[in-house]
DNA sequence: CAGTGTTCAGGAT
DNA sequence: ATCCTGAACACTG
């Protein structure tokens, strides 16, 4: 199957996704979009459904031995829980700050959850806007009101 | 070399 | 108890 692209909204924001068949290349948050199709999936995830896109495959890492350990570690955190930086360095051998980073650079949130991963007080950051971070949290954790609070 | 989506210990308030 | 520091951590550009 070839390259598909396509936009979902997700509160004010719009979810953008690139993938053939299951496995996603790109994943990226933008103010602006269009609707089109996205993983079937993804789009039932955004409305809210308890369903995770960590069962989707991801083309991060491939060849990046470093963040191959963290993002493996990452998929492990299940639908509505969470971990920490500390926590995941620790299995997958390196530093808390080297998690932090690999997360930021995550080329395709939701396949691989970074949101699920916070500090080991507070929430922790979240590229390009840390409501994103809270809003999808607070839907994993069944709260009907996720956006503004 | 400086900079990270961190964490920990130490010390002062 | 909270609020500073300072330092170590393992990478990245």
């Amino acid at each position: 199957m070839a390259l598909n692209e396509g936009a979902c909204r997700f509160g004010l924001w719009w979810v953008h996704v690139a993938w053939a068949d299951d496995v996603v290349h790109r994943v990226r948050f933008a103010k602006t979009g269009e609707e089109g199709a996205v993983p079937p999936v993804v789009r039932r995830y955004i409305a809210g459904q308890r369903v995770d896109p960590a069962s989707l495959q991801s083309t991060a890492a491939a060849d990046h031995a470093p963040f191959a350990a963290i993002y493996r570690a990452v998929r492990e955190v299940g639908y509505g829980s969470t971990a920490t930086y500390g926590a995941i360095a620790a299995q997958a051998g390196t530093s808390p700050r080297v998690v932090g980073t690999a997360m930021k650079r995550n080329p395709t949130p939701l396949v691989i959850p970074c949101h699920r991963i916070v500090a080991r007080d507070g929430i922790g950051g979240f590229t390009p806007d840390i409501g994103i971070k809270r809003a999808l949290l607070r839907m994993e954790a069944g709260e009907r009101r996720i956006f503004s609070r």
